[in-house]
DNA sequence: GTCTATAGAAAGATAGAC
DNA sequence: GTCTATCTTTCTATAGAC
Protein backbone atom coordinates (compact mmCIF):
# COMPACT_ATOMS: atom_id res chain seq x y z
CA UNK A 1 0.00 0.00 0.00
CA UNK A 2 1.50 3.40 -1.26
CA UNK A 3 0.24 6.28 0.58
CA UNK A 4 -2.03 7.91 -1.36
CA UNK A 5 -0.38 11.19 -3.19
CA UNK A 6 -2.00 14.47 -2.90
CA UNK A 7 -3.94 13.86 -6.40
CA UNK A 8 -5.23 11.28 -5.10
CA UNK A 9 -7.04 12.29 -2.73
CA UNK A 10 -8.57 14.71 -4.20
CA UNK A 11 -9.84 12.72 -6.75
CA UNK A 12 -11.62 10.46 -4.12
CA UNK A 13 -12.66 13.23 -2.33
CA UNK A 14 -14.68 14.64 -5.32
CA UNK A 15 -15.81 11.07 -5.93
CA UNK A 16 -17.27 11.29 -2.48
CA UNK A 17 -18.62 14.40 -3.10
CA UNK A 18 -20.65 13.00 -6.06
CA UNK A 19 -22.12 10.13 -4.75
CA UNK A 20 -23.12 12.37 -1.72
CA UNK A 21 -24.94 14.48 -3.87
CA UNK A 22 -26.37 11.36 -5.71
CA UNK A 23 -27.29 9.89 -2.35
CA UNK A 24 -29.24 12.93 -1.05
CA UNK A 25 -30.91 13.60 -4.95
CA UNK A 26 -32.11 10.36 -5.09
CA UNK A 27 -33.57 10.30 -1.64
CA UNK A 28 -35.46 13.38 -2.35
CA UNK A 29 -36.67 12.88 -5.97
CA UNK A 30 -36.18 9.06 -6.60
CA UNK A 31 -33.72 7.70 -9.47
CA UNK A 32 -36.21 8.63 -12.42
CA UNK A 33 -36.66 11.95 -11.69
CA UNK A 34 -33.26 12.96 -10.56
CA UNK A 35 -31.14 13.67 -13.20
CA UNK A 36 -27.29 14.01 -13.81
CA UNK A 37 -27.07 17.33 -14.63
CA UNK A 38 -28.86 18.21 -11.42
CA UNK A 39 -26.03 16.07 -9.22
CA UNK A 40 -23.39 17.72 -11.43
CA UNK A 41 -24.79 21.03 -10.66
CA UNK A 42 -24.92 20.27 -6.78
CA UNK A 43 -20.77 19.45 -6.84
CA UNK A 44 -20.16 21.96 -9.24
CA UNK A 45 -18.58 20.47 -12.16
CA UNK A 46 -19.61 19.91 -15.42
CA UNK A 47 -21.80 16.64 -16.26
CA UNK A 48 -19.10 15.75 -18.90
CA UNK A 49 -16.84 15.81 -15.99
CA UNK A 50 -19.03 13.65 -13.47
CA UNK A 51 -19.11 11.05 -16.47
CA UNK A 52 -15.46 10.34 -16.12
CA UNK A 53 -16.11 9.57 -12.85
CA UNK A 54 -18.87 7.00 -12.92
CA UNK A 55 -19.69 5.58 -16.22
CA UNK A 56 -23.75 5.91 -16.39
CA UNK A 57 -26.39 7.16 -14.33
CA UNK A 58 -27.24 3.80 -13.03
CA UNK A 59 -23.31 3.05 -11.81
CA UNK A 60 -23.98 6.74 -9.94
CA UNK A 61 -26.59 4.68 -8.17
CA UNK A 62 -24.91 1.75 -7.57
CA UNK A 63 -22.32 3.65 -5.70
CA UNK A 64 -24.57 5.29 -3.94
CA UNK A 65 -26.48 1.99 -2.74
CA UNK A 66 -22.59 0.87 -1.92
CA UNK A 67 -22.16 3.82 0.27
CA UNK A 68 -25.42 2.86 2.03
CA UNK A 69 -24.47 -0.53 2.86
CA UNK A 70 -21.01 0.40 4.03
CA UNK A 71 -22.99 2.91 6.07
CA UNK A 72 -25.37 0.11 7.72
CA UNK A 73 -22.38 -2.74 7.87
CA UNK A 74 -20.75 -0.16 10.19
CA UNK A 75 -23.97 0.51 12.23
CA UNK A 76 -24.27 -3.28 12.69
CA UNK A 77 -20.37 -3.61 13.67
CA UNK A 78 -21.41 -0.82 16.02
CA UNK A 79 -24.28 -3.28 17.85
CA UNK A 80 -22.35 -6.53 17.40
CA UNK A 81 -19.93 -4.80 19.57
CA UNK A 82 -22.02 -3.48 22.48
CA UNK A 83 -20.83 -5.50 26.10
CA UNK A 84 -23.08 -6.08 27.09
CA UNK A 85 -24.38 -7.25 23.93
CA UNK A 86 -28.17 -6.59 23.32
CA UNK A 87 -31.00 -9.18 23.13
CA UNK A 88 -31.27 -9.89 19.59
CA UNK A 89 -34.85 -8.64 19.33
CA UNK A 90 -33.14 -5.85 20.41
CA UNK A 91 -30.58 -5.91 17.44
CA UNK A 92 -33.45 -5.91 15.20
CA UNK A 93 -35.22 -2.65 16.60
CA UNK A 94 -32.34 -0.84 16.74
CA UNK A 95 -31.34 -1.48 12.91
CA UNK A 96 -34.98 -1.03 11.82
CA UNK A 97 -34.83 2.12 14.06
CA UNK A 98 -31.46 3.45 12.32
CA UNK A 99 -32.80 2.81 8.67
CA UNK A 100 -35.98 5.03 9.59
CA UNK A 101 -33.51 7.36 10.74
CA UNK A 102 -31.78 7.33 7.64
CA UNK A 103 -35.06 7.81 5.83
CA UNK A 104 -36.48 11.06 7.89
CA UNK A 105 -32.73 12.43 7.44
CA UNK A 106 -32.86 12.52 3.92
CA UNK A 107 -30.34 9.91 3.08
CA UNK A 108 -32.30 7.19 2.24
CA UNK A 109 -32.36 6.28 -1.68
CA UNK A 110 -35.04 5.59 -3.36
CA UNK A 111 -34.63 3.33 -6.65
CA UNK A 112 -37.61 1.69 -8.21
CA UNK A 113 -37.15 -1.62 -8.04
CA UNK A 114 -39.19 -2.50 -11.16
CA UNK A 115 -36.34 -0.68 -13.62
CA UNK A 116 -34.79 -3.14 -15.23
CA UNK A 117 -31.55 -1.33 -16.45
CA UNK A 118 -30.57 -0.59 -12.54
CA UNK A 119 -31.10 -3.96 -11.47
CA UNK A 120 -29.26 -5.51 -14.16
CA UNK A 121 -26.25 -3.12 -12.57
CA UNK A 122 -27.27 -3.91 -9.16
CA UNK A 123 -27.16 -7.79 -9.80
CA UNK A 124 -23.93 -7.55 -12.34
CA UNK A 125 -22.05 -5.40 -9.40
CA UNK A 126 -19.76 -7.95 -6.56
CA UNK A 127 -19.03 -4.66 -4.53
CA UNK A 128 -22.79 -3.92 -3.95
CA UNK A 129 -23.57 -7.60 -3.61
CA UNK A 130 -21.06 -9.11 -1.18
CA UNK A 131 -22.12 -5.66 1.23
CA UNK A 132 -25.75 -6.69 0.68
CA UNK A 133 -24.94 -10.45 1.55
CA UNK A 134 -22.79 -9.36 4.46
CA UNK A 135 -25.21 -7.30 5.91
CA UNK A 136 -28.26 -10.33 5.55
CA UNK A 137 -25.73 -12.79 7.19
CA UNK A 138 -25.50 -10.43 10.27
CA UNK A 139 -29.01 -9.06 10.46
CA UNK A 140 -30.04 -13.10 9.48
CA UNK A 141 -27.81 -14.48 12.63
CA UNK A 142 -30.41 -11.98 14.74
CA UNK A 143 -32.97 -12.80 13.76
CA UNK A 144 -32.22 -16.68 14.48
CA UNK A 145 -31.14 -15.98 17.86
CA UNK A 146 -34.05 -13.98 18.59
CA UNK A 147 -36.49 -16.91 17.27
CA UNK A 148 -34.35 -19.50 19.07
CA UNK A 149 -34.71 -17.19 22.36
CA UNK A 150 -38.27 -17.31 21.55
CA UNK A 151 -38.64 -13.61 21.34
CA UNK A 152 -40.40 -13.67 17.99
CA UNK A 153 -43.80 -14.52 16.36
CA UNK A 154 -43.43 -18.41 15.49
CA UNK A 155 -46.12 -17.83 12.72
CA UNK A 156 -43.38 -16.27 10.87
CA UNK A 157 -40.64 -17.90 8.78
CA UNK A 158 -36.83 -15.96 8.85
CA UNK A 159 -37.07 -14.38 5.73
CA UNK A 160 -40.12 -12.67 6.24
CA UNK A 161 -39.06 -11.09 9.43
CA UNK A 162 -35.55 -10.15 7.50
CA UNK A 163 -37.79 -8.70 4.76
CA UNK A 164 -39.80 -6.76 6.94
CA UNK A 165 -37.40 -5.21 8.54
CA UNK A 166 -35.51 -4.44 5.54
CA UNK A 167 -38.93 -2.60 4.31
CA UNK A 168 -38.88 -0.03 6.95
CA UNK A 169 -36.44 1.93 5.16
CA UNK A 170 -38.75 2.94 2.70
CA UNK A 171 -42.04 2.73 4.88
CA UNK A 172 -44.06 5.23 3.23
CA UNK A 173 -45.66 5.64 6.31
CA UNK A 174 -42.98 8.15 7.78
CA UNK A 175 -43.75 10.76 5.38
CA UNK A 176 -47.63 10.55 5.38
CA UNK A 177 -47.39 10.98 9.25
CA UNK A 178 -44.46 14.02 8.60
CA UNK A 179 -46.58 15.75 6.16
CA UNK A 180 -49.42 15.32 8.63
CA UNK A 181 -47.49 17.60 10.95
CA UNK A 182 -48.91 16.70 14.05
CA UNK A 183 -45.97 14.41 15.73
CA UNK A 184 -41.93 15.10 15.97
CA UNK A 185 -39.90 12.37 13.45
CA UNK A 186 -38.84 10.79 16.98
CA UNK A 187 -42.63 10.09 17.27
CA UNK A 188 -43.39 9.18 14.34
CA UNK A 189 -40.37 6.45 14.16
CA UNK A 190 -41.33 5.15 18.10
CA UNK A 191 -45.15 4.41 16.51
CA UNK A 192 -43.67 2.73 13.11
CA UNK A 193 -41.56 1.03 15.06
CA UNK A 194 -44.17 -0.15 17.71
CA UNK A 195 -46.74 -1.33 14.94
CA UNK A 196 -44.09 -3.39 13.30
CA UNK A 197 -43.11 -5.27 16.46
CA UNK A 198 -45.79 -5.02 18.40
CA UNK A 199 -48.70 -4.81 15.49
CA UNK A 200 -51.59 -3.12 15.09
CA UNK A 201 -53.80 -5.58 17.44
CA UNK A 202 -53.99 -5.53 20.87
CA UNK A 203 -51.94 -7.53 23.06
CA UNK B 1 -81.13 10.76 -17.22
CA UNK B 2 -81.44 9.82 -21.04
CA UNK B 3 -80.78 6.30 -22.41
CA UNK B 4 -76.94 6.34 -23.46
CA UNK B 5 -76.86 6.16 -26.90
CA UNK B 6 -74.74 3.06 -28.67
CA UNK B 7 -72.23 5.63 -29.64
CA UNK B 8 -71.99 6.83 -26.27
CA UNK B 9 -71.62 3.29 -24.99
CA UNK B 10 -68.55 2.96 -27.40
CA UNK B 11 -67.17 5.27 -26.02
CA UNK B 12 -67.27 4.52 -22.07
CA UNK B 13 -66.15 1.41 -23.29
CA UNK B 14 -63.21 2.33 -25.08
CA UNK B 15 -62.73 4.95 -21.94
CA UNK B 16 -62.77 2.12 -19.02
CA UNK B 17 -60.48 -0.21 -22.04
CA UNK B 18 -57.43 2.93 -21.74
CA UNK B 19 -57.53 3.47 -17.89
CA UNK B 20 -57.67 -0.97 -17.50
CA UNK B 21 -54.88 -0.88 -19.90
CA UNK B 22 -52.95 2.21 -18.24
CA UNK B 23 -53.48 0.78 -14.23
CA UNK B 24 -51.67 -2.25 -15.73
CA UNK B 25 -49.01 -0.48 -16.72
CA UNK B 26 -48.68 1.58 -13.79
CA UNK B 27 -49.16 -1.81 -11.39
CA UNK B 28 -46.14 -3.28 -13.90
CA UNK B 29 -43.77 -0.72 -14.33
CA UNK B 30 -44.74 2.53 -12.23
CA UNK B 31 -45.84 6.15 -13.40
CA UNK B 32 -42.46 7.09 -14.52
CA UNK B 33 -41.74 3.90 -16.96
CA UNK B 34 -45.06 3.73 -18.20
CA UNK B 35 -45.34 5.22 -21.53
CA UNK B 36 -48.50 7.16 -23.41
CA UNK B 37 -47.45 4.88 -26.48
CA UNK B 38 -47.72 1.21 -24.71
CA UNK B 39 -50.85 2.15 -23.16
CA UNK B 40 -52.43 3.36 -26.41
CA UNK B 41 -50.31 0.24 -27.97
CA UNK B 42 -51.99 -2.22 -25.81
CA UNK B 43 -55.26 -0.70 -26.33
CA UNK B 44 -54.98 -0.81 -30.03
CA UNK B 45 -55.45 3.00 -30.92
CA UNK B 46 -53.01 5.48 -31.75
CA UNK B 47 -51.28 7.74 -29.10
CA UNK B 48 -53.23 10.67 -30.59
CA UNK B 49 -56.33 9.18 -30.53
CA UNK B 50 -55.92 8.82 -26.29
CA UNK B 51 -54.99 12.17 -26.04
CA UNK B 52 -58.61 12.89 -27.62
CA UNK B 53 -59.78 10.97 -24.01
CA UNK B 54 -56.93 12.33 -21.32
CA UNK B 55 -55.63 15.27 -21.70
CA UNK B 56 -51.83 14.58 -20.14
CA UNK B 57 -50.34 11.40 -18.61
CA UNK B 58 -51.18 13.04 -15.35
CA UNK B 59 -54.56 12.54 -15.76
CA UNK B 60 -54.68 9.26 -17.35
CA UNK B 61 -52.88 8.03 -14.04
CA UNK B 62 -55.22 9.89 -11.83
CA UNK B 63 -58.53 8.10 -13.77
CA UNK B 64 -56.51 4.80 -12.89
CA UNK B 65 -56.31 6.37 -8.87
CA UNK B 66 -60.25 6.99 -9.52
CA UNK B 67 -60.92 3.23 -10.79
CA UNK B 68 -59.04 1.88 -7.71
CA UNK B 69 -60.76 4.03 -5.41
CA UNK B 70 -63.96 2.99 -6.80
CA UNK B 71 -62.73 -0.95 -6.18
CA UNK B 72 -61.89 -0.03 -2.74
CA UNK B 73 -65.61 1.54 -1.73
CA UNK B 74 -67.50 -1.08 -3.60
CA UNK B 75 -65.45 -3.72 -1.66
CA UNK B 76 -65.95 -1.67 1.94
CA UNK B 77 -69.34 -1.75 1.21
CA UNK B 78 -69.53 -4.98 0.68
CA UNK B 79 -68.03 -5.98 4.01
CA UNK B 80 -70.65 -3.05 5.64
CA UNK B 81 -73.43 -5.33 4.19
CA UNK B 82 -72.55 -8.39 5.97
CA UNK B 83 -74.53 -9.68 8.51
CA UNK B 84 -73.47 -10.24 11.36
CA UNK B 85 -71.20 -7.84 11.38
CA UNK B 86 -67.54 -8.81 11.69
CA UNK B 87 -65.68 -7.45 14.64
CA UNK B 88 -64.23 -4.03 13.53
CA UNK B 89 -60.47 -5.66 13.59
CA UNK B 90 -61.67 -8.42 10.90
CA UNK B 91 -62.79 -5.61 9.11
CA UNK B 92 -59.46 -3.82 8.83
CA UNK B 93 -58.06 -7.15 7.95
CA UNK B 94 -60.34 -7.91 5.57
CA UNK B 95 -59.28 -4.56 3.61
CA UNK B 96 -55.32 -4.76 4.20
CA UNK B 97 -55.65 -8.32 2.47
CA UNK B 98 -57.86 -7.14 -0.24
CA UNK B 99 -55.52 -4.19 -1.47
CA UNK B 100 -52.35 -7.11 -0.58
CA UNK B 101 -54.59 -8.92 -3.36
CA UNK B 102 -54.78 -6.48 -5.76
CA UNK B 103 -51.09 -5.83 -5.76
CA UNK B 104 -50.38 -9.61 -6.45
CA UNK B 105 -53.25 -9.86 -8.96
CA UNK B 106 -50.54 -6.77 -10.83
CA UNK B 107 -53.49 -4.18 -10.37
CA UNK B 108 -51.95 -2.31 -7.73
CA UNK B 109 -51.39 1.20 -10.26
CA UNK B 110 -48.04 2.54 -8.47
CA UNK B 111 -47.50 6.27 -8.05
CA UNK B 112 -44.09 7.87 -7.13
CA UNK B 113 -45.17 10.07 -4.02
CA UNK B 114 -42.33 12.41 -4.94
CA UNK B 115 -43.35 13.23 -8.64
CA UNK B 116 -44.74 16.64 -8.42
CA UNK B 117 -46.58 17.22 -11.61
CA UNK B 118 -48.62 13.91 -10.51
CA UNK B 119 -49.33 14.87 -7.20
CA UNK B 120 -50.57 18.36 -8.37
CA UNK B 121 -53.05 16.88 -10.85
CA UNK B 122 -54.20 14.43 -8.15
CA UNK B 123 -54.84 17.19 -5.23
CA UNK B 124 -56.75 19.13 -7.91
CA UNK B 125 -59.13 16.26 -9.00
CA UNK B 126 -62.38 16.66 -6.86
CA UNK B 127 -63.43 12.96 -8.30
CA UNK B 128 -60.37 11.38 -6.83
CA UNK B 129 -59.92 13.28 -3.51
CA UNK B 130 -63.70 12.89 -2.79
CA UNK B 131 -63.54 8.94 -3.04
CA UNK B 132 -60.42 8.92 -1.06
CA UNK B 133 -62.34 10.77 1.91
CA UNK B 134 -65.18 8.40 1.78
CA UNK B 135 -63.07 5.63 2.03
CA UNK B 136 -60.80 7.11 5.22
CA UNK B 137 -63.73 7.73 6.33
CA UNK B 138 -65.46 4.22 6.25
CA UNK B 139 -62.09 2.39 7.41
CA UNK B 140 -61.69 5.42 9.73
CA UNK B 141 -64.94 4.36 11.50
CA UNK B 142 -63.50 0.88 11.32
CA UNK B 143 -60.42 1.98 12.99
CA UNK B 144 -62.24 3.81 15.79
CA UNK B 145 -65.10 0.75 16.60
CA UNK B 146 -61.62 -1.21 17.17
CA UNK B 147 -59.95 0.85 18.95
CA UNK B 148 -63.46 1.30 21.28
CA UNK B 149 -63.77 -2.06 21.87
CA UNK B 150 -59.92 -2.54 22.71
CA UNK B 151 -59.10 -4.63 20.00
CA UNK B 152 -56.27 -2.36 18.88
CA UNK B 153 -52.40 -1.54 20.61
CA UNK B 154 -53.34 1.00 22.95
CA UNK B 155 -50.03 2.90 21.89
CA UNK B 156 -51.02 3.79 18.37
CA UNK B 157 -52.82 7.19 17.18
CA UNK B 158 -55.79 5.57 14.66
CA UNK B 159 -54.28 7.64 11.90
CA UNK B 160 -50.77 5.50 12.41
CA UNK B 161 -53.22 2.94 12.68
CA UNK B 162 -55.01 4.06 9.01
CA UNK B 163 -52.16 4.85 7.19
CA UNK B 164 -50.47 1.31 8.08
CA UNK B 165 -53.64 -0.31 6.80
CA UNK B 166 -53.05 1.82 3.63
CA UNK B 167 -49.42 0.86 3.24
CA UNK B 168 -49.93 -2.56 2.68
CA UNK B 169 -51.19 -1.80 -0.67
CA UNK B 170 -48.07 -1.12 -1.55
CA UNK B 171 -45.85 -3.48 0.83
CA UNK B 172 -42.59 -4.52 -1.16
CA UNK B 173 -42.06 -7.32 1.19
CA UNK B 174 -45.25 -9.00 -1.17
CA UNK B 175 -43.07 -9.04 -4.33
CA UNK B 176 -39.41 -9.79 -2.53
CA UNK B 177 -41.09 -13.13 -1.33
CA UNK B 178 -42.64 -13.89 -4.13
CA UNK B 179 -39.44 -13.43 -6.30
CA UNK B 180 -38.03 -15.94 -3.81
CA UNK B 181 -40.26 -18.05 -5.30
CA UNK B 182 -40.59 -20.98 -2.05
CA UNK B 183 -44.29 -19.60 -1.18
CA UNK B 184 -47.99 -19.42 -2.34
CA UNK B 185 -48.96 -15.80 -3.22
CA UNK B 186 -51.99 -16.58 -0.44
CA UNK B 187 -49.40 -17.81 1.47
CA UNK B 188 -46.99 -14.64 1.64
CA UNK B 189 -50.19 -12.72 2.09
CA UNK B 190 -50.73 -14.98 5.33
CA UNK B 191 -47.25 -13.92 6.62
CA UNK B 192 -47.72 -9.81 6.29
CA UNK B 193 -51.60 -9.95 6.94
CA UNK B 194 -49.86 -11.64 10.67
CA UNK B 195 -46.44 -9.56 10.33
CA UNK B 196 -48.83 -6.37 10.29
CA UNK B 197 -51.65 -6.77 13.09
CA UNK B 198 -49.65 -9.46 15.31
CA UNK B 199 -46.24 -8.06 14.65
CA UNK B 200 -42.52 -9.67 14.27
CA UNK B 201 -42.23 -10.05 18.26
CA UNK B 202 -43.83 -13.26 20.27
CA UNK B 203 -47.25 -12.64 22.17
C1' DG C 1 -9.76 15.71 -15.77
C1' DT C 2 -12.22 19.72 -16.66
C1' DC C 3 -14.73 22.41 -19.60
C1' DT C 4 -18.28 23.93 -23.66
C1' DA C 5 -20.98 22.35 -27.07
C1' DT C 6 -23.62 18.90 -29.15
C1' DA C 7 -25.05 14.46 -30.67
C1' DG C 8 -28.67 10.93 -30.10
C1' DA C 9 -32.68 8.95 -28.26
C1' DA C 10 -36.89 8.80 -25.84
C1' DA C 11 -41.26 10.35 -24.79
C1' DG C 12 -45.07 13.83 -24.05
C1' DA C 13 -47.98 16.34 -26.81
C1' DT C 14 -50.02 18.29 -31.23
C1' DA C 15 -51.16 19.34 -36.44
C1' DG C 16 -53.89 18.32 -39.98
C1' DA C 17 -56.00 15.00 -43.24
C1' DC C 18 -59.94 11.96 -43.31
C1' DG D 1 -62.53 10.46 -33.14
C1' DT D 2 -59.04 8.13 -35.44
C1' DC D 3 -55.09 8.05 -37.96
C1' DT D 4 -49.95 9.29 -39.64
C1' DA D 5 -46.43 12.34 -39.21
C1' DT D 6 -44.10 15.67 -36.65
C1' DC D 7 -42.92 19.02 -33.14
C1' DT D 8 -40.70 20.00 -28.79
C1' DT D 9 -38.55 19.14 -24.72
C1' DT D 10 -35.75 16.64 -21.77
C1' DC D 11 -32.08 13.91 -20.61
C1' DT D 12 -28.28 10.55 -21.18
C1' DA D 13 -24.03 10.36 -23.07
C1' DT D 14 -19.98 11.88 -25.84
C1' DA D 15 -16.67 14.80 -28.85
C1' DG D 16 -13.00 17.64 -28.81
C1' DA D 17 -10.38 21.68 -27.16
C1' DC D 18 -7.34 22.89 -23.31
Amino acid sequence: MDKPSFRERVLVAREQAIVEAANRLLAEKGFDLMTVDEVAAQVGIAKASLYKHFSSKESLAAAAMVRLMDRALAFVAEREALDPAPAPLDQLKAVARWSMEVQMAGEMPSLPAQNSSLRAELTGRADYLDRLFELSDRIGAWVEAAQAAGALNPQLPPEVVLYTVYARACDPVLAVLRQAGSASSEQIIDWVLASCFDGLAAR
